[in-house]
DNA sequence: AACTGTGAACTTCTTCACAGCC
DNA sequence: GGCTGTGAAGAAGTTCACAGTT
């Protein structure tokens, strides 16, 4: 039992890490066999010699003058990101946003897979998607031990966001993705991932007014 | 017409000013007149002294010893963010995702509309969602140039977003957010800005399996 | 000849500590 | 006393350049 890393990956490196994964995939449905750092950066987006760093931290498995085998990458990469064995996740809140999560193909190809979806309107419960039966929310801690979910994916309103959280996390739930517009406190030992889409958009849109208008003035 | 600042904000704090922004509107509601960086740090779940550094690169406005003025920095922030005339979205794909997006509250309230929802189903074109009627996609050029949308949000899958993408940008469109899970390619002067819900999950994921395993070997 | 792997330089971001002001 | 604003220190991430390998 050697240790062959010194077991810390910048959480930079495993976000790109997921993209080359997706990449990796992708050639290797199109029948491709081996691939060279720029390529394969190309493809994912990034600096040719940041991907070979990023691919250095798992102990790179490349051949000089050659690249790399589209497969044996691939597998090495789900291997260190965990996605070879499916992870349970539970859902909450299946208004729109939940209901395309829940319905997300996505996820079943990158190692996750809905175990529970949950939403507090009766309208709701009983509702069949992704093959899957909407839940009431009292049936919330049951569902969670039965199935070890680990991962909860909260996409309630925001005043309710921060109750479902301390109803996960009691329930045993060690990592939360969270859509709600809200900050969520957690007990230690659970991580929460805000992704806030207005976030997204509004530093989008900064980034296009700051190009198109590079020296404005602000004040009123 | 004096400089008062060096007109650079830093990426990251840019979609902190964000976060900001809807906490200080959420106080401002509840009736809160000031804040302090302690506070108005733990609701954004941030670090107070980073708080104050981000609120640095726009002129600051605090009063030592009081703290902010919950309107004026709300004001403050939306002005620098653009967040105070609203800006024209459209939309391509309107599956579950797209969907949800159309009719997302948070976007209205936080400085964007949509004028134009696009589709290539003929089943999805006449529906009405968020109080637009879905379009066909023969119509974008046209909607984009006479709405003079700046904005993109690609919801379709990932086969056909290159193309959306050609298309909005060879139409006008100088930003966009890409839902689609693959890498986009555009004219210099677009942004892109890729949102993988994919990724994020995995990330968590690999989080937690990190924290729960420290030392794991990887190799088989 | 081609391409990987990585130390080193560089840039960006975060955190600290404290002076300055109310 | 309490809180902001910021230079300085530190950490993290990125890019470069090139040695090393096939």
């Amino acid at each position: 039992m050697i240790q062959p890393r010194p077991r810390t990956i910048p959480e930079a490196t495993v976000a790109r890490l997921a993209v080359y994964l997706r990449v990796l995939t992708s050639l290797a449905d199109g029948g491709r066999t081996t691939v060279s750092s720029g390529e394969l950066a190309s493809a994912a987006g990034v600096n040719p010699a940041g991907l070979r760093k990023d691919l250095s931290h798992l102990g790179s498995c490349g051949v000089r003058g050659v690249g790399y085998d589209v497969r044996a990458l691939r597998e090495r990469i789900a291997r260190v990101l965990g996605a070879e064995r499916s992870r349970a996740c539970v859902l909450v809140g299946i208004g729109n946003l939940g209901a395309a999560l829940a319905d997300y193909a996505g996820f079943g190809s990158r190692g996750f897979h809905f175990v529970g979806l949950f939403d507090a309107s009766p309208a709701r419960v009983g509702q069949s998607i992704g093959g899957l039966t909407v839940q009431s929310m009292a049936e919330l801690e049951a569902t969670v031990t039965a199935t070890d979910a680990s991962i909860g994916v909260i996409a309630t309103p925001a005043d309710v966001a921060q109750q479902v959280c301390d109803r996960l996390t009691g329930a045993g739930v060690r990592s939360i993705l969270n859509f709600a517009p809200v900050t969520l406190v957690a007990p230690a030992g659970v991580d929460v991932r805000p992704v806030d889409l207005s976030v997204e958009l509004q530093v989008l849109a900064f980034l296009g007014q700051q190009r198109a208008v590079p020296a404005e003035e602000v004040t009123a």
